[in-house]
DNA sequence: AGCACGCCGACT
DNA sequence: GTCGGCGTGCTC
């Protein structure tokens, strides 16, 4: 029997494939069973090869599994574009159906409430670790049980009372016996009730251009209706028998949307994201697998997602940065779309009222208008640096007094952002991370918000203990408490991640929000993206200074869209104000409502140092000993020095020094193209060199 | 000597 | 990434 030789690309595995051999003949791209070290895993068969010089272990099984051609051609994109092993590439393409145990809903929240109490009592006898002593560990920020947690509501959320025709029915969901029937015939009802869609003759030239060209933006305003061309679009591709993937940022996947879809789409629409429950997420495996879906709505992980006969690719709030991964690979969905597009033949359409530079630089644009923006709006700048001053609580008085709403928004979560000795100057920071903790007054306690540890609010100052300890930087939930007591008639609510955990939760804030049973939102960037608030007259939006000053060369165009996005989500009913505080009223003032203006300075400031007309590259060294991350650090600098076409534009401590007790340093790539950067970084690389292609964060 | 811990290198 | 081997250093 002829034995055959085969390379494995390691699903997870961030090392390079291994070489196999079978004695049967198992095709290009086909799942397999291998055993490396001491454990089995998942391998891909890259490609055949000859017999090695070294001993090979034997393919342990070969799976109905397969990657298809263009995945692997993704796949090699991704790992040599993002500078990652072939095995971390496919490993974004295995659907993680079910690995996550469900958490009960009701304990869950109380369940790591109880751990973190259990660590700020041990936190506290040891202020200070000594050597050998044993302190608590951070919880690596990593999405862990929490994630769960929000799964399982997004889950529930589906299960909600829909109205049709008047009646309540109960809809879908986990394929609960008994209720399938039902479910099944209240989709079909709605299906055929609902709808068609019309276009006006501006969208109807938006979606004519669309169609035009192979990647296209569609800037369009908050209201101009962007949604109901790229639904007409995914109705196109229906009748050519196409499937459309519609990517959104994981916030944006709101009941609004989800049942807008789902209404008229039906059963040809599916929703997917990291946080469906595995049965959920095994329905909808199970339904792409079969070819029965159309529309796949999701966020940035549903790119990767087995999907048969692909004829769109949609990219809505494409310059919303959850696109970009935070974990190996860095990958930016926004980017990958747009490369799908070429390797699949398909259309690619970005779509968003406040376009990133890079995309409307590279691309061309149908500018959509209208809506309820600037024309209904009033806009009043305030300079000052009182939070909630005398005008804004004012106006707020007025907007409470008139049965109207307002939202706050202010990027700041907690009551305050640090805590500060007023005698010796010292500010109370994470045991683990260099940041200051942050205070969040109902859970008694001082939180980090960048690994989560959790320790009692001190009385005294931990270095000269003087009690005069001071809170800075206003939060949402200290706004919330402000204005509840200036507001006593109002009710106020708190709307950000400390709060909004769940996706039932955020479903029922906005219903009471809607229903009016709530007055006035206070939140963080969760306000502004895409929800529908109807009767808010005021939005208020603090903060926008603090988002200018940032040392990051998108500090101007964050600042900016994250004001244009929250003042457009207020005013869709009737006139509406909106009070900026800041001290460059200049800056807002002039682009409010010309963003287009801005994009066109904007390049200026941009040629010749960064995106889109320069390649950024960061490489992170994060170690628990400052002096390994260094050395890493200096070795690749050293490597890089002799590569051609890059400059080193800076290698030094990273601005947050310490995260998760890891020292970090980092290196800044800049080159006119990525192949040069790709080329340095492969050959300079060193082991604990962590690459981030095309950077968004600076921290 | 016996073990706990942490570092480092190999994994086909 | 993950595991085990091995050296260091502390304790019985």
């Amino acid at each position: 029997m002829r034995i055959n030789y085969y390379n494995i690309a390691l699903i997870g595995s961030p090392l390079d494939a291994f070489t196999y051999h079978s004695e049967s003949n198992i095709p290009i791209g086909t799942r397999v069973s291998v055993h490396v070290r001491n454990r089995n895993v998942t391998g891909v068969v890259m490609l055949t090869c000859s017999k090695p010089t070294f001993a090979t272990n034997e393919i342990l099984e070969v799976s109905e599994f397969s990657f298809s051609l263009k995945q692997m051609e993704l796949a090699r994109f991704i790992s040599s574009y993002y500078i990652c092993s072939l095995g971390d590439a496919f490993a974004l393409m295995v659907p993680q159906a079910g690995t996550k145990v469900p958490v009960p809903m009701a304990s869950s929240l109380g369940t790591q409430t109880s751990v973190w109490a259990e660590r700020h009592v041990s936190q506290k006898n040891t202020s200070q670790p000594k050597a050998g002593t044993k302190v608590p560990v951070p919880m690596a920020c990593k999405p862990g049980t929490q994630t769960s947690v929000w799964a399982e509501r997004h889950e529930s959320q589906t299960n909600a009372i829909k109205t049709i025709a008047g009646t309540k029915v109960p809809v879908p969901m986990a394929c609960k016996p008994g209720t399938q029937t039902l479910v099944w015939a209240v989709r079909h009802v709605s299906q055929k009730n609902t709808s068609k869609i019309t276009l006006s003759s501006k969208q109807n030239e938006a979606l004519k251009f669309l169609k035009a060209h192979k990647v296209s933006l569609l800037f369009g305003d908050t209201g101009s209706g962007k949604t109901e061309v790229y639904m007409k679009y995914f109705e196109t591709m229906i009748q050519e028998d196409k499937t459309s993937i519609f990517l959104m940022p994981e916030i944006s996947l709101t009941p609004q949307m989800s049942k807008r879809l789902e209404e008229h789409f039906g059963e040809d629409f599916v929703m997917w994201h990291s946080k469906l429950t595995p049965l959920a997420k095994k329905k909808a495996l199970a339904k792409i697998y079969a070819g029965e879906v159309k529309i796949i709505a999701g966020a940035r992980s549903a790119l990767f997602l087995p999907i048969q006969n692909l004829g769109l690719i949609v990219v809505d709030e494409e310059h919303d940065e959850s696109y970009k991964s935070s974990s190996r690979p860095r990958y930016n969905a926004r980017d990958l779309a747009i490369y799908m597009g070429k390797l699949y033949g398909v259309h690619v359409v970005l779509g968003s009222a406040t376009p990133s530079l890079t995309s409307y630089v590279k691309f061309p644009h149908f500018r959509l208008k209208g809506g309820h923006f600037s024309s209904q709006k009033q806009f009043i700048y305030e300079k000052s640096s009182e939070s909630l001053s005398p005008l804004i609580v004012e106006n707020l008085q007025e907007v409470v007094a008139n049965k109207e709403q307002a939202i706050v928004f202010l990027p700041t979560r907690a009551n305050f952002k640090y805590l500060q000795c007023q005698d010796c100057g010292h500010t109370i920071k994470c045991a683990f991370c260099s940041v200051g903790m942050s205070v969040h007054q109902h859970a008694r306690a001082l939180k980090c918000h960048y690994c989560n540890f959790t320790q009692a609010i001190p009385q005294v100052c931990p270095e000269c203990h003087s009690p005069n300890l001071s809170s800075s930087r206003l939060g949402t939930a200290e706004a919330v408490k402000n204005l509840a007591q200036m507001l006593p008639q109002a009710n106020i609510e708190q709307f950000d991640r400390d709060v909004i955990t769940t996706a039932n939760k955020l479903k029922k804030a906005l219903k009471r929000f809607n229903d009016k049973e709530s007055d006035i939102l206070v939140g963080t960037q969760m306000l502004s993206k895409g929800h529908d608030y109807h009767g808010v007259t005021l939005a208020v939006v603090l903060g926008m200074d603090n988002m200018l000053n940032m040392s990051d060369y998108r500090a101007r165009e964050k600042a900016l869209s994250s004001l244009i996005q929250v003042a457009g989500r207020s005013g869709r009913a009737k006139d509406a104000k909106v009070i900026v505080q800041t001290f460059n009223e200049d800056f807002f003032k002039n682009y409010i409502d010309k963003y287009e203006d801005f994009l066109e300075e904007e390049k200026h400031f941009r040629q010749e140092l960064y995106p889109p007309y320069k390649k950024l590259c960061r490489i992170l060294f994060a170690h628990k000993n400052g002096a390994k991350a260094q050395e890493a650090m200096r070795k690749m600098q050293e490597n890089l020095l002799t590569c051609k076409g890059v400059e080193i534009v800076g290698a030094k401590k990273c601005a947050i020094e310490k995260v998760a007790n890891k020292y970090r340093f980092e290196i800044l790539l800049r080159a006119d193209k990525s192949t040069d950067i790709i080329k340095a970084v492969k050959s300079s690389k060193v082991a604990l060199a962590e690459i981030d292609m095309d950077p968004i964060e600076f921290g």
